[in-house]
RNA sequence: GCGCCCGUAGCUCAGCUGGAUAGAGCGCACCCCUCCUAAGGGUGAGGCCACAGGUUCAAAUCCUGUCGGGCGCACCA
């Protein structure tokens, strides 16, 4: 309806330029909205008051032209002049009910659209370090990518769903480290763990793995494994350099095919806990990148020569710099240092360079707010390649704050007493999980309530929206039962009967379906969808408190059981993109 | 100190990419099931949209500054 609109505002444009009435050089942004208020029609445009300046007319002298310049069209009852210069549009009676019959043909497509006009997009979410189980605030990046990516699809993007594997580098190094010495201390062996190693109960499960598996192969004296070895911190060291010194030492006394014995039980067992965690969560993947297949394919090499080749590279104090400057960044950054190894941010410039590579019209990545310091960077070195850096879109997400009994959950890396994703699931269930997490903004904190999200009762959205859904399956069972079945046919004939506010302010709710999807795709927000709904199944319990679906009147009837079952179906259609349940019955 | 995000009802948050009287839920005070699931509905009170300027026919929305909160500023990942 707000294309038809546009285009009839469009041929009165043309009209009047055509009749020299408007400048012809105009290119207006054609803005039509919904109405808040019946009393303003239905439509309304504010046309008139952007084009009045440039046009040398007040806004309702051109208003008034380009009404008269409005082309006939049979939907249109009529229009207004109103306020400062709105042009409000009356639909013609009867068609606010055109909605119903087609969400019932489209179904589960209703609301679908082409927009995005099949372009290929890739939206690259979650991504933690496969260095322990993904905690709560990977699941609103989970939630909410994983959302965002629904939407973009059910708009018309061609969508690639990513996970960024960590899996080289420094961390990594840890990891399998601190799995070898807790294997050792299965083996008997006695000494004091690192204080920078990785110290949660998971990693203990695997050392016992490895044990179960390849029995004492790989147990070393501690004289071997701690000789010469620098200081802890707590013996007044430095941990990083005890760390440091300790890896090198287990790929020494263990050897390239040993280390990776612990590397590899030590990846395999966490990304996969992941993996099956986020399956559950209902967050699915096209692809799951590996960032050593980044370095194994030589493409980290060929980043870095082409920023060289660009003349975007220096050496200084024996490490090779990025002039990250020169597009804006705070200061330089280091690519190589001056051990020879390549930094972090040199696989992800060659991530990058990968994703533009493989052709995405759009890349979008969706980050923890904490690393927003990197943006600069990467945009950076995309501009330093040669690529438009405009194509990446960074999303930020907030963490989320965990209130329990109006306690705030305390919650530290340090202390590993952070909240799993996994016992969220488990404590308040997968669809209060996913659906609190996007109720908000991303770049919004968030508190989460706990108790809310596992109460319920319509305090409870989430209930309350399932409810609603269940509530109209139970009516359409009722209605058989009663031998009062609908009639889908004699409900499409009969919708003008719905008549009363609540029915058309619901009918209006649904046509606002289509529009509302793709917005929130567009503008990266979930979070309306989530609110839409609350919306929806709030108009429709009103109704239903209001007025009785199941009566003797069978053509009204129908017509009742036919929009509620088109209510039905959009909360089914939302609820799905949000990865949440539809329940029939509750 | 510099940069990014955020300040809307007592609380948690929307506010349709600048529009016509600022919305919802919770909480609070009342009210509604011989009636399709009360896991629901209704009524009421509650706001100088942090503050000060500016742009505009029009600002909660855009710009600048101030104050307040969060997060970043490594040859770490």
């Amino acid at each position: 309806m707000k294309s038809k609109i546009e285009s009839l505002l469009k041929a009165a444009v043309a009209h009047l330029q055509a009749a020299h009435q408007l400048p012809s050089e105009l290119s207006p942004t054609y803005q039509i909205e919904r109405t808040r208020d019946k009393q303003h029609g239905d439509f309304a445009s504010n046309l008139a008051m952007m084009l009045a300046k440039p046009a040398g007319l007040k806004p309702r002298d051109l208003a008034q032209q380009l009404v008269n310049a409005l082309p006939a069209d049979p939907a249109i009852q009529k229009t207004e002049i109103a306020g400062p210069g709105f042009i409000n549009f009356y639909l013609q009676d009867g068609s606010q009910y055109q909605i119903v019959p087609q969400i019932l043909s489209q179904g589960a497509k209703f609301g679908h659209s082409k927009v995005g006009a099949g372009q290929y997009i890739q939206v690259e979410f979650v991504s933690a370090n496969p260095t322990g189980p993904l905690h709560v605030g990977h699941g609103r990046g989970a939630a909410y990518g994983a959302t965002l990516a629904n939407l973009l699809d059910a708009v018309g993007f061609r969508v690639h769903r990513e996970y960024y594997v960590n899996d080289a580098g420094r961390q990594m190094n840890i990891l399998a480290t601190s799995v070898w010495l807790r294997y050792l201390e299965l083996c008997g062996v006695s000494f004091n763990f690192p204080s920078n190693g990785y110290k949660g109960g998971y990693i203990l499960e695997i050392s016992q793995a490895v044990l179960n598996q390849a029995g004492q192969t790989w147990l070393r004296s501690v004289e071997a494994v701690f000789q010469d070895i620098p200081a802890d911190e707590p013996a007044g060291g430095d941990k990083e350099e005890h760390i440091d010194s300790l890896i090198e030492r287990a790929k020494q006394l263990l050897g390239k095919d040993g280390y990776k014995v612990f590397f590899d039980a030590a990846l395999d067992s966490i990304l996969g806990d992941i993996r099956d965690d986020l399956r559950e969560f209902g967050v699915e993947y096209t692809e799951w990148f590996s960032e050593m297949s980044l370095t194994d394919s030589g493409s980290v090499q060929r980043a870095i020569d082409r920023l060289q080749t660009n003349g975007k590279l220096y050496e200084k104090d024996g490490a090779i710099w990025f002039r990250s400057t020169e597009y804006g960044d705070d200061k330089d950054r280091v690519v190589a240092r001056d051990n020879g190894q390549t930094t972090y941010f040199a696989s992800d410039i060659a991530y990058h360079m990968n994703k533009f590579e493989r052709g995405f019209d759009r890349v979008i990545n969706v980050w923890g707010a904490d690393h927003h310091g990197y943006i600069a960077r990467v945009k950076a070195a995309l501009s330093a390649l040669g690529y438009d850096p405009e194509k990446l879109t960074v999303l930020l997400v907030q963490f989320a704050i965990l209130y329990r009994g109006g306690e705030r959950v305390q919650m530290s890396t340090r202390s590993g007493s952070f909240v799993t994703l996994r016992e969220l699931r488990e404590e308040v269930g997968n669809d209060a999980a996913r659906f609190f997490y996007v109720t908000r903004k991303s770049e919004q904190h968030m508190d989460f309530d706990l108790d809310l999200a596992k109460s319920q009762s319509k305090d409870n959205p989430i209930y309350y929206i399932q409810y609603a859904h269940a509530r109209v399956c139970s009516i359409l069972k009722k209605a058989a039962a009663e031998s009062a079945p609908w009639d889908r046919e004699s409900g499409l004939a009969h919708l003008h009967l719905l008549d009363n506010d609540y029915e058309q302010g619901l009918l209006n709710q649904l046509a606002k379906y289509p529009e509302l999807l793709e917005r929130a795709a567009l503008q990266y927000e979930p979070h309306q969808l989530a609110q839409y709904l609350r919306d929806l199944a709030g108009e429709f319990h009103s109704w239903y408190n209001a007025h009785k679906v199941i009566i003797e009147d069978a053509n009204l009837r129908n017509a009742r059981l036919t929009l509620s079952e088109a209510i039905r179906q959009v909360i089914n259609n939302g609820l799905t993109l949000l990865g949440v349940s539809a329940p029939e019955s509750m």
